[in-house]
DNA sequence: CCTACCGATCGGTAGG
DNA sequence: CCTACCGATCGGTAGG
């Protein structure tokens, strides 16, 4: 009863496999990573994944819907108390980032799946998202006159285009000279880009 | 004489190798693509690649400095003639972008390198290009008093983010939903909030 | 859930 | 530059 909660034991080794997949997806990526290292991760044998899973494509398509942060992350960012408009985004994309973490694994996922699947699921990720989180936007774009951009599925576009960005760039500049070049606080600045451009002066 | 140039045909079988191997990647990743797929596509024989390079990686290794867009698009950046900051930043983004094209396989070879090598290239892309790149960033932030980025490094993060960011969404985005829901001009209204930001307000 | 196995394919090489 | 081959490893399965 301490830890087992209610899930049973096929659901629970289920985890752990998907668990050991992911964390080898996500330094090795989908094709370099074997049935075999999965299995001995898991700690389990090769022929026992396959009472779990039909084959190991369905091991990532477990992963990018279970795994999805944006269950997590959505109610945290509408229950950030704000007066304007500047305030919540700011703070929401303050959030996404600080619940994305250091590491950023759904990011890496996505583009897993965009390079070794040729985005062939579709962007499950988009398809069954974006319904969830675009009318926020709407909703953002109708009771605000000072938006710059009007159009809720560009601004959607722009605002997770920002934190790709930023996580991205991150990732390509790690243990580069220019690292060190930045300021210390990378994260305030891009929140600021994004709310006012890089130009001080109006257009 | 006619097409050859100077190129001896070891020379040219190289290159032959490497463009397929450049299209074989792109849509199917680097491990999930075969030494025999790139002979067949190169039109030799599996042997007949190693006639030219060592190893699997050493082809990924010399597309990624041959097929090096910077050379090609730096001068253009740079030739371009403006009166003004924004005037610059704009258009240098627009040729950035129209120079990676529709299909920007530099990007995606960036992404293959993070994803697939774990960026164990040293993102050798970065290494010795921002020592190119870097100075025009610098005499940017110099020369010019309305900029709200007064770091060069940050300000050149920001700017390639910005196209990072432009070309991810818009692959993420394609076939989906949301797609039908963006305006016509994206790339503009990208550029504008790299400029402006998403508000109309000054902080 | 494991053992033992399958055919297929992999990167790479020898030898000409 | 090709033919023919190598050992290793792959995803997946049968049978218990």
């Amino acid at each position: 009863m301490t830890k087992s909660e209610k899930l049973k034991k096929g659901e629970a080794t289920r985890l752990v496999v998907e668990d050991a997949a992911l964390e080898l997806y996500m330094d090795q990526g989908y094709h370099a990573t074997s049935m075999r290292q999965i299995a001995d991760k898991a700690g389990l044998a090769l022929g026992g994944i396959y009472n779990h899973f039909k084959s190991k494509e369905e091991i990532f398509e477990a992963i990018i819907i279970d795994k999805h942060p944006y269950k997590k992350i959505l109610p945290i960012v509408l229950a950030v108390e704000t007066e304007n408009l500047e305030g919540f985004l700011s703070n929401a994309m303050q959030v996404v980032i600080e619940e994305l973490g250091s590491e950023p694994y759904y990011m890496k996922l996505m583009l897993i799946e965009l390079i070794e699947f040729n985005g062939k699921h579709g962007s499950t990720l988009l398809k069954f998202i974006a319904p969830e989180i675009l009318p926020v936007f709407e909703r953002l774009v109708k009771s605000r006159k000072d938006l710059r951009v009007t159009n809720p599925a560009m601004l959607m576009r722009s605002f997770f285009g920002m934190i790709l960005s930023y996580f991205l760039t991150g990732m390509l500049m790690s243990g580069s000279i220019l690292e060190k070049l930045l300021p210390k606080n990378p994260a305030d600045i891009y929140v600021d880009i994004m709310l006012h451009g890089i130009l001080k002066s109006e257009a």
